[in-house]
DNA sequence: TCTGGGGTCCTAGGACCC
DNA sequence: TCTGGGGTCCTAGGACCC
């Protein structure tokens, strides 16, 4: 058997540890991050969790309280997390012999090495990343990847270890009590949906299930909990994101700061966002056979509610924001519900093929390729800024009612000149 | 008043073909 | 009462993840 193992590594808090580096005064302080339009909660340091601060709790519920609980909001500032995703996922790729970025703050790992050797690579990491970066890792170690997710939240749950836990360097019998201890929906892949009919059958913790026959589980759930299973047993199941298929789809989708209830103001809407998503393509070096566009109302207003959706397919695929932008525009005007109080909306792109492969035959000659407007476009705005320029109602100077909320927002400390951090000395 | 955004993979079922 | 078999492709929807 090969000594090659699986770490995963991943940053505490990813978004709250962003934030404290650039604000130290955030250190030792309740501390969450909101969603776009200050929602609700998407990330919490370790004392807002104390507080029994829940993920996804609408900030207005708890906005009172913060003050006398000394608890800090910021909005999400992606443009610094994703510039602080790349920098740590450099750091962290210096140690494996492969890497699998899984997440804005997760990553697979190659390491070599037995038991001590593996738990002295996880603390390197630690170390490096704190030093390179500044931001809090745990790493988890073991055989395959649903083991070292495990392992990762051991690492977690336990700070004797220091953040680093190597499976296979614990007492196996230590290991079987925990996973006889920790319900099974605990593991990556077992939702709570899949949790409740396992709970059913009598499975309750990982070591019930582990123990389970993997072919009755395929039979009675799917081929994705047999292969946790086999993992739990450790057989890798899961292959590397290189071995996947290139990207499926492509969306942009935001709910509201106000209402959108009228036609015109929904027309608008979708000439933003078709717009986001054409440079988004733009971006991938993509093209679309099909896009949908979505709207909908809220889910927590009573009454039926209005959901419209409707998919417009290209017989020439593209990448054109003119072209994306009328046919989204067309085709929301026919299905959304005039006076009905809109909150989000979205556009989304399927049956994605590279710019470079081979046009698709062009029967009525209505593709004839003229300037790539959207490359165009694109260049524009690296250069002058995102609110450069426009199509349409995309264009404008001044924000609509219905755009983003973000009044807690830091600035973007690593990708905006105009906002660089200023040090005092 | 105020409740996120973006993905992946799998499965079932229908359309269509020979 | 009988009313093929086998295959592909596509889509919608479910479940999960961060």
């Amino acid at each position: 058997m090969s000594n090659e193992r699986i770490a995963l590594v991943d940053v505490n808090n990813f978004y709250v540890s962003c934030e404290r580096v650039f604000d130290p005064r955030l250190e030792g302080r309740p501390v969450v991050v909101l969603s776009n339009n200050d929602g609700c909660v998407v990330a919490r340091s370790s004392e807002a969790k104390d507080l029994g601060i829940k993920t996804g709790t609408p900030w207005f519920q708890i906005q009172s309280q913060a003050a006398g609980w000394g608890l800090v909001a910021r909005s999400s500032n992606y443009e610094l997390y994703g510039d602080m995703s790349a920098r740590v996922m450099e750091v962290v790729g210096r140690y494996g012999t492969w890497q699998d970025v899984y997440s804005i703050d997760e990553s697979f790992l190659g390491l070599v090495g037995d038991p001590a050797q593996l738990q002295a690579a996880g603390r390197d990491i630690r170390a490096a990343v704190m030093r390179h970066v500044g931001v809090p890792v745990c790493v988890g170690v073991a055989t395959t990847k649903t083991l070292a997710k495990f392992a990762n939240r051991i690492a977690k749950q336990n700070p004797a270890l220091g953040g680093v836990c190597a499976l296979e360097a614990m007492p196996p019998e230590h290991v079987a009590a925990i996973q006889g201890r920790v319900p099974a929906s605990g593991l990556w892949g077992v939702g709570g949906r899949t949790a409740s009919r396992l709970k059913m059958m009598g499975i309750e913790s990982i070591a019930d299930l582990k123990a389970a026959d993997p072919a009755l589980i395929r039979k009675k759930f799917s081929v994705v909990l047999q292969r946790t299973v086999m993992e739990l047993n450790g057989t890798e199941c899961i292959p590397h994101a290189e071995e996947r298929a290139d990207k499926q789809q492509i969306m942009f989708s935001r709910s509201f700061s106000t209402p959108v209830t009228t036609v015109a103001e929904m027309e608008q809407v979708m000439t933003v966002y078709a717009q986001r998503g054409a440079a988004k393509l733009n971006e991938e070096g993509l093209r679309t056979s099909s896009m949908t566009v979505t709207a909908g109302t809220s889910r927590f207003a009573g009454g039926e509610g209005s959901f419209p959706a409707a998919t417009i397919r290209f017989v020439t695929p593209t990448q054109d924001p003119i072209v994306l932008v009328r046919a989204a525009v067309a085709a929301m005007r026919q299905s959304a519900i005039p006076g009905a109080s809109y909150l989000r909306a979205g556009v989304m792109f399927h049956g994605l093929e590279p710019l470079s492969a081979p046009a698709t035959l062009d029967v009525f000659g209505t593709g004839e390729p003229g300037p790539d407007v959207g490359t165009v476009l694109g260049d524009v705005r690296s250069k002058f800024g995102s609110m450069a320029i426009g199509i349409g109602i995309g264009g404008f100077a001044v924000a609509p009612a219905w755009s983003m909320k973000r009044e807690l927002a830091s600035p973007r400390y690593t990708t905006e000149w105009k906002e660089l951090p200023i040090l005092r000395a």
